[in-house]
RNA sequence: GGGGCCGUAGGGUAGCUUGGCAUCCUACCACCCUGGGGCGGUGGCGACCCGAGUUCAAAUCUCGGCGGCCCCA
């Protein structure tokens, strides 16, 4: 690693592609490819998801990439949204087409047109059904890696109710599920709505899973968004009730993307590179043998402790790349973020013990070849429990409460400051501090008084710069 | 939306002002030697973003394109 941490831009774009995650050098803006270290561990996010809401009656689907722009025009605010960032297809060979295709920016308008199809009755009602692509939005601002991309690996899950308490019940599950997601990820986060003039294009309200990069800039790693009838009414989709009479359902959204690997690789990295999640880590351990004189034995026997890992379930790498010495292999899996190091050496083998190196806190411990492997199982979900313990620590020192335009502009993190709601207060937070109004507890806090007009309020504001 | 900077081997760079055999580090390949925190030695492979122009001659100068980075609204 050439930067460090504190250098956070810099470091951030140094390690993804120095730790194996991407490579940055396809010949278009904000498209990168995923090498195969990354795109495991996003696989293995993937797979939570697919597990998780698999738990949650959530039904996997795939849909096609292209929507005709007859279907994307039909809610006006939703295009109004995204108009400007969609890309186009206008040519099949060299006939332009007649109706114009867009590559999906987000799936609504590819799939709710089949909703009006699928739904009939109040008994095919709710629709729990969740996909996991890739989007596409054409943005013209600087990209990022995971943060801000052209193509995006998106996961959404849509749902239809009978009413909107019905949809509102979905939001709070889909809430519980988040909880359940961030444990996995070892990410700390807070859940707040989003201002009127930031919700989700067509949704009547949205909620934002808000986390904080160490350069005090906050990220949005997920959305939950309710719809009411404003899509099931352009798109007519209705269902028959028990009295006979024809009802348009009540949809909600819950959206993730590769942001949560961004939010993974700059919360927990460090001066060495990456430091990945045990619950998400391709490989958990990875056994680095010391190979002297006693070379074949001690392959032999590295060799033996991966497989009695593997038996175990743990997910175990043998580095027995003959061209490196130790020292380079430490650097190299400390640099990728493998959670533990499983040194085995002559000394260690006379002894009848391995030494362990946890990632997250480089503390060495040695133990015997009797309880090594329970030694690991426990040390990985400790890890795991550190991480979480320390992101959750370091992001609240970011977080201040304060109650003066002054402080906030001088604050690097993000301020929680008290706000009455007004659009026109809220905008005047945005322009006086020239950061942005990223949404507000779900539950009211304490009394105070609106920074800018002073009137008595419960509502907080958190304002920061967001990515 | 406005402004600035920059494209030289897989990565990082020197050279550009003043046109003339393209520098070094790293990575990679081969062999030797090694191994408890980025081993060492010898030899080798590999590059001027694309197009047009000026010129005897262009990485270098001019124009256009493409791509990247940064700052401000």
């Amino acid at each position: 690693m050439e930067f460090t941490k504190d250098n956070f831009s810099e470091w951030y774009n140094e390690v993804v592609e120095s730790a194996g995650l991407v490579d940055k050098r396809y010949p278009v803006k904000g498209m990168h490819i995923w090498r195969p270290y990354g795109w495991k561990i996003m696989q293995n996010i993937d797979n939570y998801f697919r597990e998780i809401f698999g738990e949650y009656k959530h039904e996997e689907v795939n849909f096609p990439l292209l929507v005709p722009e007859t279907e994307f025009k039909k809610e006006a605010e939703h295009i109004r949204g995204f108009e400007d960032e969609v890309f186009w297809v206008t040519h099949g060979g060299l006939d332009e087409l007649d109706v114009k295709l867009l590559l999906r920016p987000t799936s609504e308008t590819a799939m709710y047109p089949m909703f009006s199809l699928w739904i009939r009755s109040h008994a095919d009602l709710p629709l729990k059904i969740f996909q996991i692509v890739n989007i596409f939005r054409y943005e013209t601002k600087q990209t990022r890696t995971f943060i801000r991309m052209r193509e995006v690996h998106f996961f959404e899950a849509h749902t239809a109710h009978k009413t909107f308490e019905e949809a509102e019940e979905q939001i709070k599950e889909d809430i519980e599920i988040w909880k359940k997601i961030a444990r996995k990820l070892a990410i700390p986060y807070r859940i707040v709505k989003k201002a009127d003039w930031d919700k989700f294009p067509g949704a009547i309200y949205s909620l934002g899973v808000e986390t904080v990069m160490p350069s005090g800039r906050t990220l949005q790693i997920a959305t939950f968004h309710q719809y009411g009838q404003n899509f099931s009414k352009p798109y007519d989709i209705k269902y028959l009730k028990e009295d006979g009479e024809h009802e348009y359902v009540h949809q909600t959204t819950f959206g993730m993307s590769e942001r949560l690997l961004g939010a993974i690789v700059g919360i927990h990295g460090d001066d060495r590179g990456l430091i990945i999640p045990p619950e998400i880590a391709p490989i958990q351990v990875v056994i680095v043998p010391i190979v002297t004189k006693k070379k074949k034995e001690v392959l032999k026997e590295s060799k033996k402790i991966r497989d009695e890992l593997r038996e175990s379930e743990i997910k175990v790498h043998l580095d027995d790349r003959d061209n490196y010495t130790p020292g380079y292999k430490f650097y190299d899996w400390e640099l990728r973020g493998v959670p533990l190091r499983l040194e085995l050496g002559p000394k260690d083998m006379e002894k009848g013990q391995v030494v362990l190196v946890r990632r997250d806190t480089r503390e060495k411990i040695f133990v015997s070849r009797e309880e090594y492997v329970e030694k690991i199982k426990s040390l990985l979900s400790e890890i795991q429990e550190n991480m979480i313990v320390k992101a959750e620590e370091e992001m609240k020192k970011r977080i201040r409460e304060v109650d003066s335009i002054e402080e906030i502009k001088e604050n690097d993190g993000v301020s929680a400051v008290h706000w009455c709601g007004s659009d026109e207060c809220g905008h005047k937070i945005e322009e006086l501090t020239e950061k942005k109004i990223i949404g507000s507890p779900i539950n009211s806090g304490e009394k105070g008084k609106c920074v800018i007009c002073g009137k008595e309020t419960e509502k907080i504001a958190y304002v920061a710069k967001p990515y």
